[in-house]
DNA sequence: AAAACTTTTTTAATTATTAAAGAAGTTGTT
DNA sequence: AACAACTTCTTTAATAATTAAAAAAGTTTT
């Protein structure tokens, strides 16, 4: 088989894993193919198990068509999804269920060498542990905080290795499957586009809520990462005048007047200051525990943890007017983490939007609460190893050799 | 001729006006085309007199390649330059080079019912006066200020038919010459991104200095127009907390602090309120005449003029941080009518940058300004025809499903 | 219930692409 | 300086893909 012909039979790969199940047709436009060179690479991956015929779609006024599913247990994916403190670790199948228990392990990024290492242990072991073959793996995804260059694959912030050598190559050659890096804040936006509610949107904003206020941007129906891969940075702007020193260096930052850390850490001070509230009982010690503690609050109705959330909100929205008067998307979705406080963010979004939105730009765009929730980032980080599957077959690593070989992952 | 090939066509003639002269061989490339196929059509291209051989390119190691290049006399571009008071009208040969007086007439937009009955009589006059046939005409470029939907042809805040009507459609009808609308800082991106300094940034923003501070964004390679095509506010994000009143209703916008208007609102207070300046002889009703008094007395070393103008250029780099944090582009170009003042812009930009900016994120941004200065918009909307050149006879519909009809139209 | 219309699939005809060969230059070596 | 070795562009022949036509399987209309 040509290399041209496997790059479209990749495709097809790739369109059945975003879409489940496809015809012919479907197929063929989509891969930008003819009809009859796309059913002959289908009766090839029919012969070669990697495809099945799942019945017959419904008529639309004609003759019905064939549909075309993944076969199941052939291909497996590891998604990695990381925050500064903890790290998640999943293995999914196909049909992006999770095979395997999520791993979560305690794995602070903030100067630790050694973090590199125990990530690819962990990886190692989660993979081991699955007793599925290494061959059925397609590769592995990962999602991290910092200034991640996705092309060379390299973390200018976190996990660096000397010379700024390519951790993607690093880890592919250790556990001998190909590994893909991105953003997190770009990887839940991934989910969103491919899973979530950004499916139809070709023009979108993900707000990643998180310990900071992450930006993913789709635009026009793909992830737009900027010319060094570094686009998003939407924690960092300069957006207020409060003098208050940001972990960046500067002062005025969107992260110093809203974040979830930010929240935790007004929520410990409020009750240690004696404010009344369900949230009497924080820990304190434990940030996520305490996150998930303020969240539930709000869902009880507590008032202390209400307010937190609304003047948050109100300075994300500030943050959202900027984008929508720049980049007119038409939809914004709230992600990540802080999300699954629910419809909480919708009023004071909007109601920063009232202020500081010109009516005719805004008007048309609306404001959603993500349904993907905490696990976005696992299922970007899945959809990032299929996203670049088509590419996948010029990944060569030597079996015996240490030495990399060059290695071309899209561009 | 099929229509297929008409397309191919069309781009081979396209790609020799934005770059003159070309090989078949990058010609091939850049219509994706093979060789043969390119060959066949510049030869048909040759026999209809359209294009001519212009002579061999120097050898880059191997045999010298025989380069093309459109023929001259044979197609024309009408380009129409507005803003909110004056339109300068052009006509343009396929060089680039203006083949007619530049007609400039005094044009008031804002409440003018009349004004698109003017422009077209204008256009019309233009054109006969020429002398050049009609069928010459490949097309009419219109950049103008407003929220202008380049789809529909429609502008929402000037030059509106009842119903929102096409008025691409209704002038086309009247002077029977394909259309073509834009925003006027989007054209003056285009032109920047075509002929000026974003030519080899795949990612830049173009900074349109005028009456209001524009923006055009190139992401990708491309000019970015966002879901209805009204991306690019820069003019009115929400960055300032100095309660000034703006145009648009809300206050604090990067507008109530910088643009061109206000700088000479502010030389013409200063002037009453007896500042010692070269400025005292402001005319103070002409706003483009003052304008470009002040623009020279900042080149004759004028400290009050230099005072203006580094105060708005601080401020339009308050903005530009904010882009750089969000879309991470290579280059920003400041162009329009103010970017004649020249290097003045460079120290309180870069300054501003780098109070507000991350250190990783504009240590490699470039900031730069154009060369095409006050033509821009005219060279954008020449260039706006001819983007459009190969799409009027190609629409892309699904050939199998009926839901999924699509009409694509450039991307 | 049959004719007319849709849509998918198969096949045959057409067209474009890739690979191979030739032409025209440049570079490097003896 | 001469000639082999290498480039790059152009032409041609072989191969592969696309489009058009025909057939198959439904749906809708009369």
């Amino acid at each position: 088989m040509t290399e041209k012909k496997k790059l479209s039979r990749n495709k097809i790969l790739k369109e059945l894993y975003f879409q489940d199940s496809l015809s012919c047709a479907d197929l063929s436009f989509k891969i930008d193919k003819s009809f009859p060179v796309t059913a002959k690479l289908l009766e090839d991956l029919l012969e070669h198990n990697l495809v099945v015929e799942s019945g017959y779609a419904v008529s639309t006024g004609g003759r019905r068509p064939l549909i075309y599913t993944l076969q199941q247990d052939v291909m497996y994916l590891v998604s990695v999804a990381m925050d500064q403190y903890v790290t998640k670790i999943a293995i999914m199948d196909m049909q992006n269920n999770f095979v395997s228990p999520i791993e979560k392990i305690v794995l602070p990024l903030p100067d630790n060498p050694a973090a590199l290492q125990v990530l690819i242990e962990k990886i190692q072991m989660v993979m081991d542990a699955s007793g599925i073959s290494k061959e059925k793996f397609v590769g592995v995804g990962i999602g991290m905080p910092g200034f991640v260059d996705v092309k060379k694959g390299v973390n200018y912030t976190f996990l660096q290795l000397p010379d700024n050598k390519s951790i993607t190559r690093y880890i592919a050659g250790k556990i001998k499957v190909p590994v893909f890096i991105d953003n997190d804040s770009s990887l839940v936006a991934l989910a969103e586009l491919r899973f979530g509610a950004a499916r139809e949107s070709s023009n979108a904003m993900v707000i990643n809520i998180a310990w900071g206020i992450g930006l993913g941007l789709i635009l026009n129906g793909e992830l737009f990462r900027g010319h060094e891969g570094f686009a998003g940075e939407f924690s960092h702007i300069p957006l207020f005048l409060n003098g208050k020193l940001c972990s960046c260096g500067k002062t005025g930052c969107l992260e110093t007047e809203t974040s979830l850390q930010l929240i935790v850490e007004k929520a410990r001070e409020g009750v240690k200051a004696g404010r009344t509230s369900r949230l009497s009982s924080l820990k304190g010690d434990d940030l996520e525990q305490d996150c998930d503690a303020i969240i539930e609050a709000v869902k009880n109705g507590d008032q202390f943890a209400i307010e937190l959330f609304s003047k948050a909100g109100y300075n994300i929205g500030k943050g959202v007017a900027v984008l929508i008067h720049l980049l007119n998307p038409k939809i914004i979705i709230l992600s990540g983490r802080g999300s699954s406080a629910g419809q909480i963010w919708q009023a004071p979004i909007q109601q920063a939007l009232n202020e500081h939105c010109i009516y005719r730009l805004y008007e048309s765009t609306s404001v959603e609460i993500s349904t993907l929730g905490n696990q976005a980032e696992l299922f970007g980080a899945a959809a990032l190893v299929m996203e670049n599957y088509e590419h996948i077959p010029a990944i060569k690593i030597h079996p015996f050799s240490k030495h990399e070989e060059q290695v071309k992952v899209g561009e």
